[in-house]
DNA sequence: TGAATATATGAGCAAACATTCATACGAAAA
DNA sequence: TTTTCGTATGAATGTTTGCTCATATATTCA
């Protein structure tokens, strides 16, 4: 591993205010929760309205199995919560600033 | 692949307001190079500066090589712009827009 | 010109991950 | 109570991906 550092100005990098290593590792596993397009999906499907499993999988064309697997993953962050009700589970955005995260990013995207 | 899909309520269904699937891809793109602790810190770093290479490598406490892919991918999306400078490329972020996400990301994760 | 420095990049590898398949479980219906 | 339906979940699999290693290119310096 070379580590041939050798004119580093330190003050200017030692200037520099970050977020610390725990806080950015924390919005890694955030991030990533929106980095893939299933889930993304699930998400946006999500916003105004609580949805089951059934659902989802039918406005995604996707097994429900693969549904399932993703909500579990995304209850496990606490993106999104659940409800119980007879043999269906309607699933819900855990809070706000879901919706507005996929806002900033479509603004993103959207514009050029 | 099972297709159980038996009472959906289409109109439920169809009355959601989706985001347009070509653009949840672009989305999905854009939210997995957040989604990576090392890009992330990378970025984070070069909010408000620019930086080159060598000094992120120093910063994050990883080899040139790993950095200097992280970059290229970073710079494939349109994340980060560069400047050449003699032997040195300075980096810098390409536009607003990332760090408001990194802003977001990190609010949404400091609460609770 | 030749050596040192800064960065870039292709190949290879190990780990992470998304989906499928098979199966299990709980609730409602028959 | 037996079936059917809705959901959950473990194992297996194919793909993606982040890093390393080796090497290449470019620029500065001696």
């Amino acid at each position: 591993m070379e580590r041939h550092v050798h004119v580093i100005n330190k003050e200017k990098l030692d200037g520099l205010n970050l977020i610390d290593n725990e806080t950015i590792e924390e919005m890694a596993v955030l991030f990533k929760m929106f980095g893939d397009s299933t889930r993304l999906k699930i998400m946006r499907s999500l916003i105004n309205t609580e949805l089951n499993v059934c659902e989802i999988a039918y406005l995604l064309n996707m097994t429900h199995s693969a549904i399932s697997h993703q909500l579990a993953t995304l209850k496990m962050v606490n993106l999104v919560k659940s409800r119980k009700s007879g043999k269906e589970v309607y699933y819900s955005l855990a809070d706000e600033h879901i919706s507005s995260i996929i806002a900033i990013g479509k603004e993103h995207v959207l514009e050029d």
